[in-house]
RNA sequence: GCCGACAUAGCGUAAUUGGUAGCGCAACUGACUUGUAAUCAGUAGGUUGGGGGUUCGAUUCCCUCUGUCGGCACCA
């Protein structure tokens, strides 16, 4: 997908745009006052204070219009720089110019204006020379928004759109965001037998559909196996918990409006649980450690429940029940190094293992302003977001910092990923922690004999289970690499009279061999039931009659490939089992 | 939660200004006995998301609840 802000001609044919839609808008509406109107990664949008008018389809249609009208016209964009005083002069009856401007240094930026015929706007550019460029648009969506983003704030009307120099590019993009549509993963889980909802289980509490559930079975095997390798040791704990527990972790002021509301029994207080930190905390506190122990690495799939704004809740990607797989690791400050890059060795490895490509590090430190959020320790937290740097520098990973994203207890370094529709967010984390081992009084004993608290590391590979399968169905567009499809093989004899005892054996041997295998023998036309099986994405299909019953073959054809081959049945089986073990995305990738 | 849109059979959809719900796929039944993406014919399937209102009459108009979608805000 293209990045309108990276694209520097697309950045300035789409920062034009925004400002044609501005004085289109201006036209049909003259009280209209403007708020910000940037290039973003996905094209342009403008804030519009409209007064209590609320923008339709139809003005959208006919702002569309009045953009085309204005474009043809066809006015030369002219740049002025002018002094501050000058602008809040000119800008005198708009006060969200007024805003702007008197958050302006004067010795630092220059204030410009663009002016397009009747239409004069602040902004630093750059721009298209003339309107005329900016023909090829088109207004992909229009919603409320927070001015500066704070919900207390009024709500602007907010219209996107993209631009682009020919209609074609323009024409292949928007075939580009249907196609994004297709593979959306409410669709495909909805298509392929993943996973369902329903009014009456609830929003945000997705139930999993035999085929998703072998989907998670898979991943959780998978994942499992990994940490054993490292050492890490699994536990499993209840998906609730006393209110002391969070007020003890901290988690109860910083998060108890998204918890759900707490439930009182014979006088005492649960909640179900949004994290599994201080179940893991209770679990390391039951014994007591040496430093010769650490790290000790505790694992678990963890249901976890969050009351998630019902806006923010997405098919199986931002629910409000999930599953994380979820480690926490307790180490000696020494260990911190190591353990970490252990950890993001482990995320690299599945990432490559899994051929996830398309992502992104992010290092998420405090806002050091924000004393609310963080506790104002700055010795803790510089030591650990530098800590977090050097570890980064020696494996030699790109990542971007960003202010005010980390944790109340300690910086992270997010794995951020790109869905086929919306927002992106995070897959794969693993937090710094000094903070939460002291509030619950864990200790180890160090060599000299003194009580000395552990460091703790957070972290998750696949995030949830939940929202990993969400993102490998939309990365896979549906076909499932071999080891994850719920159905690896079906069986299709040509004609039932003749063929079905040798597609039985086959089934049978199949089955035997551990493969998720199906036989279909519906009384239907061979290319019928091809075609179900490809509509299904089932990986193989063997197709069997007289040819190879003669010869104890199979002849297979792969999802999405119209070649055909044949071999003996025996050589399939243990292709197929290799393959399996490969976690290869396909059978065709090796040919 | 906020701004807006939407909700018709399992899925995808249609119904002129309000007149009593059609179609395709899937399902089921029968015929066809099939060599790689749709054989033919028939049958069944709907409190038009729930509730309330206006009306002689509501899928259509109004209110409300629930859910979904697009953004915003949030995301331990």
């Amino acid at each position: 997908m293209i990045n309108f802000k990276e694209d520097e001609r697309l950045a300035k044919l789409n920062h034009s745009c925004a400002h044609l839609m501005a004085q289109a808008v201006k036209h049909l509406y003259p009280n209209a006052l403007f708020w910000v109107g940037p290039v973003i990664e996905n094209g342009f949008y403008y804030d519009i204070d409209l007064g209590d008018k609320v923008i339709t389809e139809e003005d959208i249609e006919a702002i569309s219009k009045e953009m085309k009208k204005i474009a043809k016209d066809g006015k030369r964009i002219v740049r002025n720089e002018i002094s501050k005083s000058d602008a809040l002069y000119q800008f005198k009856d708009d006060p969200y110019k007024i805003d702007l401007i008197n958050r302006m240094d004067e010795n630092e930026v220059t204030i410009s204006t663009y002016t397009q015929g009747d239409f004069t706007d602040l902004c630093r550019g750059p721009h298209v020379d003339t309107v005329k460029e900016c023909k090829n648009f088109k207004l992909i969506k229009f919603s409320g928004a927070y001015w500066k983003g704070d919900v207390n704030n009024k709500v602007l009307q907010r219209i996107y759109g993209v631009c682009f120099d020919t209609e074609e590019e323009l024409s292949a993009y928007l075939q580009e965001l249907e196609e994004a549509k297709m593979r959306d993963h409410r669709k495909l889980g909805r298509d392929l037998g993943v996973f369902m909802t329903h009014d009456l289980v609830g929003k945000g509490l997705p139930m999993y559909l035999p085929n998703g559930y072998i989907i998670w079975e898979e991943l959780e095997n998978y994942i499992k196996e990994k940490e054993k390798k490292l050492g890490y040791k699994h536990v499993l704990t209840p998906p609730l918990g006393n209110v002391e527990l969070y007020k003890t972790s901290g988690h109860w002021d910083h998060y108890k409006d998204n918890m759900f509301p707490k439930m009182e029994v014979e006088g005492e207080e649960f909640v179900l649980r949004p994290m599994n930190c201080p179940h893991h905390m209770m679990i390391y506190a039951n014994d007591i450690h040496s430093y010769r122990d650490l790290p000790l690495r505790i694992g678990e799939i963890a249901r976890d429940c969050r009351f998630e704004a019902s806006g923010a809740l997405k098919g199986i990607e931002r629910v409000r029940s999930f599953c994380q797989n979820d480690a926490h690791l307790f180490i000696t400050p020494e260990q911190i190094e190591s353990e970490f890059t252990s950890v993001v060795n482990l995320i690299l490895e599945v990432y490559k293992e899994l051929h996830i490509t398309d992502y992104h590090f992010e290092l998420s430190l405090r806002d050091p302003e924000d004393k609310v959020k963080y506790h104002p320790d700055d010795e803790m937290w510089n030591m650990a977001e530098n800590t977090l740097r050097r570890v980064l520098n020696d494996i030699g990973i790109d990542y971007v910092e960003k202010i005010g994203e980390a944790a109340f207890y300690g910086p992270k370094l997010d794995v951020q990923v790109k869905p086929a529709v919306g927002n992106e967010y995070t897959l794969s984390t693993c937090q710094l922690d000094f903070c939460l081992p002291a509030k619950f009084n864990l200790t180890y004993v160090d060599r000299d004999g003194s009580k000395k608290s552990p460091v703790v590391l957070h972290r998750a590979v696949f995030g949830s289970i939940d929202r990993f399968i969400a993102y490998y169905l939309e990365e896979t567009k549906g076909s499932l690499p071999l080891w994850l499809s719920p159905i690896q093989v079906n069986i299709l004899p040509v004609n039932n009279e003749y063929h079905l005892d040798y597609a039985n054996e086959v089934y049978a041997k199949l089955l035997d061999a551990g493969l998720r295998v199906e036989l279909d023998c519906r009384e239907e036309k061979l290319g019928y039931r091809m075609r179900d099986a490809q509509t299904k994405k089932i990986p193989v299909s063997l197709v069997l009659g007289n040819l190879e019953r003669d010869e104890n073959s199979v002849t297979l054809r792969l999802f999405g490939s119209e070649e055909k081959r044949s071999m003996p049945l025996d050589d399939f089986i243990k292709y197929m089992l290799e393959t399996i073990h490969n976690y290869t995305f396909k059978l065709t990738d090796e040919d």
